[in-house]
DNA sequence: TTGTACGCGTTATCAT
DNA sequence: ATGATAACGCGTACAA
């Protein structure tokens, strides 16, 4: 490999004029850095960004955590993360798993934005307690050094019950998501103050996980105890399309036996048959928004938590009572 | 930033020993080993993965590089790699973007995996003449640093066209993918070869780039000069699905007027009404597979080119000849 | 066990 | 005003 000192060598300068002039620096004639440049070019020179960060104390790169690669929901997400970051220099890295953990605390990239629930809040405070810069995507967490950028849960949820209502059901189910979920909670929080504020109403309450087989295995138990026209809010997109997919097994039809909405507008909603209605939302928006208010904190900012909006997606799956 | 330096004070030996201690040298006393460990977590110590790396020129990270992080195609294959890595106790990170290239010269990451047309081979040759260990999903490259793990195009294109034709089709146009494609481009010699061993095909080839908007602009030609039944290989299920949604426009019906296959059996495919017809292959084994051979290459061990199987998909999106 | 050179780039300080 | 010298960041591994 080749560094500075054998630019220096070729160029008959000192080390440090290479490194001056490689960074522009007005210390160094145009003269004497125009030769260096070349040089550099010459001999294929790249930096070791090991030894700049070492020096820097920063990589210039952002780290973004999922649970898994799965599904067509990130997609728009990242993209927005990583427009964000590009604009201010930073480059994005997408990490999966417990095992890459590691690579905030070692220094590795220069902040985190969490949207893994199997990331442990602990682990996240510990971090932020070493000083390392985070934006949570699905969780609420009180730190200096923390950011939340939280979708407007409960604003969903009571659109996407009050078009239930609306529509003339008055048996409700939920499918929600796993025990530990900050979205779920709060998205069934939402859903029961709705149903207080109408009289009338049999709630029924199945868990899920956010996963297609939890909607599937709910699809089974609504069909057996199935006695007339019945709505469902699962709490994600991705467990309406479980549910489609059970029923699609029976002869019970969506949207006319039973009337199902989801939650998050993912992309294999869009080809349901009947379209799914859903809660709707800029995923890219909040992408660019997580990385923006993840710089903002590194770069010691003041910050304040921040919201994304939703909106109701009417579809076919919810008709009227029949 | 606590370092080792600090440990050593607190613990009133010397640097060296502290590094052996925290590595698991037997260079160094239980005893002493253990009361160095318990300094080391006393005072929140984690390593600087930077200082590490400059020295043993490695960081035990891989990247994979993707054109971008959208639909719903990279889940599996993401995941495998990400098994495969792990594995041998490496990390995985996704990257994509022409800025983030620089990882990989700057040597943030031991060797990457690369499905990204967008990435130039003469870039990617430039790296591994520099050293770089590379994996190629997407593309024919010799190089000693450089491996293959490519889909057995050919084959899944041969079993596509030959499903069309043994459906009695005799009208086949196909849609292909960019221009620059090695993918596309072996797929279509594939598919004419086929039509040349069977006499009577009409074909017509049309040209796409792989996205949904291309399959629809198809659909839209199609149509137009819509005589009679007609079927379609769009090179891609991402391009069969615009196709779809165009056509759903239409009175024209898949797998009655216009019969469709499309290839890689992404999971959006699978909720298309009529199911549509496509060729599969395992993309967790693909990841496995590539991490596994680039893990090779860097260890310095042997290393041949590998293939992906391919199976074909019936679905009513291919009917008889109506 | 310990002292220390080393990996490589950055930058403050000093000499010309 | 230019440019050279050297300390520094942190962990590793060889020599003593």
């Amino acid at each position: 490999m080749v560094s500075i000192k054998d630019i220096a060598k070729q160029a008959g300068v000192a080390i440090s004029t290479v490194s001056y002039a490689l960074n522009g620096s007005p210390k160094v004639t145009e003269e004497t850095a125009a030769k260096i440049l070349a040089v550099a070019k010459e001999l294929n020179y790249v930096p070791n960004a090991n030894a700049r960060h070492l020096k820097k104390r920063e990589t210039k790169i952002i780290g973004a955590f999922l649970t898994d690669f799965s599904g067509s929901f990130y997609g728009d997400l990242l993209q927005g993360m990583k427009e964000g970051v590009n604009r201010s220099g930073y480059d994005l890295v997408i990490c999966s798993g417990q095992q890459a953990h590691r690579l905030l605390p070692q220094r590795f990239i220069d902040g985190a934005i969490v949207l893994d629930e199997t990331f442990s809040s602990e682990e996240l405070l510990k971090y932020a307690d070493l000083g390392h810069k985070l934006v949570v995507l699905d969780r609420e967490l009180s730190h200096p050094n923390i950011n939340q950028v939280l979708l407007d849960n409960k604003a969903g949820a009571t659109l996407a019950a009050e078009y239930l209502i609306e529509m003339g059901h008055r048996k409700l189910y939920v499918v929600t998501g796993p025990k530990g979920s900050f979205d779920s909670r709060q998205r069934m929080q939402a859903v029961k103050q709705t149903i207080d504020r109408t009289p009338g109403i049999e709630y029924i309450e199945i868990e899920g996980d956010f996963n297609k087989s939890a909607g599937a295995l709910a699809g089974l138990q609504i069909v057996k105890e199935y006695t007339g026209p019945a709505a469902v809010f699962c709490l994600n997109d991705e467990m309406a399309i479980g549910m489609y997919d059970y029923l699609s097994t029976t002869k019970i039809r969506v949207g006319k036996d039973i009337h199902i909405i989801g939650f998050d507008n993912i992309e294999v909603s869009h080809y349901t048959q009947p379209r799914l209605a859903t809660i709707d939302y800029s995923k890219r928006k909040w992408g660019v928004l997580a990385s923006e208010q993840l710089l903002k904190l590194i770069r010691g900012d003041e910050v304040e938590h921040e919201r994304i909006y939703v909106s109701l997606v009417r579809g076919e799956s919810v008709g009227p009572t029949g």
